[in-house]
DNA sequence: ATCCTTGCAAAAGTTTTGCATTCCC
DNA sequence: GGGAATGCAAAACTTTTGCAAGGAT
């Protein structure tokens, strides 16, 4: 830690307790409850500084980039049809170790998973679609 | 189809021919060939109307939405690590058919799968990393 | 006092829109 | 000739950068 690091820690920890990764103007919108006087380019400049840091890092997701916590081990990530929220979720529906060919010669060392679908409040709130 | 379908017809041939998902960039490149003064504004408005026609749609990947042409059958995405071309592989790692619950009580209704590392070209022209 | 960080505003990059012209029928 | 599609340029947005002011030591 070099020096003054209220935005850091703020925006650190609101990555490391959300329910998923969170997009920029969210970030920004649920900083600035702490922070009133937080500029945008602040943000922007704080989650680069946190991504090179390794402490975050970004995903893309329906269009949008995210930022997330990293240390959450492997998981993969749940969007919402119905709110649009994003959620992390730690089973992982495949085998795929480092290493493992896929037929056309692919040679696999990770892989990303987005599951679609209803969340657990857009189940007790809406009927089906 | 309505009328003058020249660039419709350019764009969708270009994706429905590629490996995989297109960069608007890459598209507007390729397209360029055939339709020299093709301007980026008629690429981005050919897609948009492709897209609302159900005949391609968006993907985003690594930070930049790309485009596909539908009907391709159920797939997924290996982004190499090394060129950074993005293919598209029919097999498919999971068996999550919809309606399957997921613990957290997450109802899902579809996935999608990115794998990454070294495409067939980028194990010829290198060796590991 | 000095160095680092911040907010603001301008700039750069990407996608969309307005409009006059061109293209087809 | 008339309606639709196109290229260009401007406008909207999103993200980055420059810079003067503010904070911390």
């Amino acid at each position: 830690m070099t020096r003054s690091t209220r935005q850091r820690g703020v925006i650190a920890r609101i990555l490391e307790t959300a329910e998923g990764p969170l997009a920029v103007n969210d970030i920004h919108l649920r900083a600035s409850q702490d922070l009133p006087r937080l500029g945008i380019a602040t943000v922007y400049r704080t989650l680069k500084l946190l991504a090179e840091q390794q402490q975050i890092h970004a995903v893309t997701l329906d269009g949008e980039t995210r930022y997330e916590a990293v240390g959450k081990g492997h998981h993969h990530h749940f969007s919402c049809n119905y709110c649009g929220r994003v959620f992390t979720v730690y089973n992982c529906p495949v085998q795929l170790p480092a290493g493992t060919e896929y037929p056309g010669g692919f040679v696999i060392e990770g892989h990303e998973i987005t599951l679609y679908g209803r969340c657990p409040d857009c189940q007790k709130t809406q009927g089906p679609s």
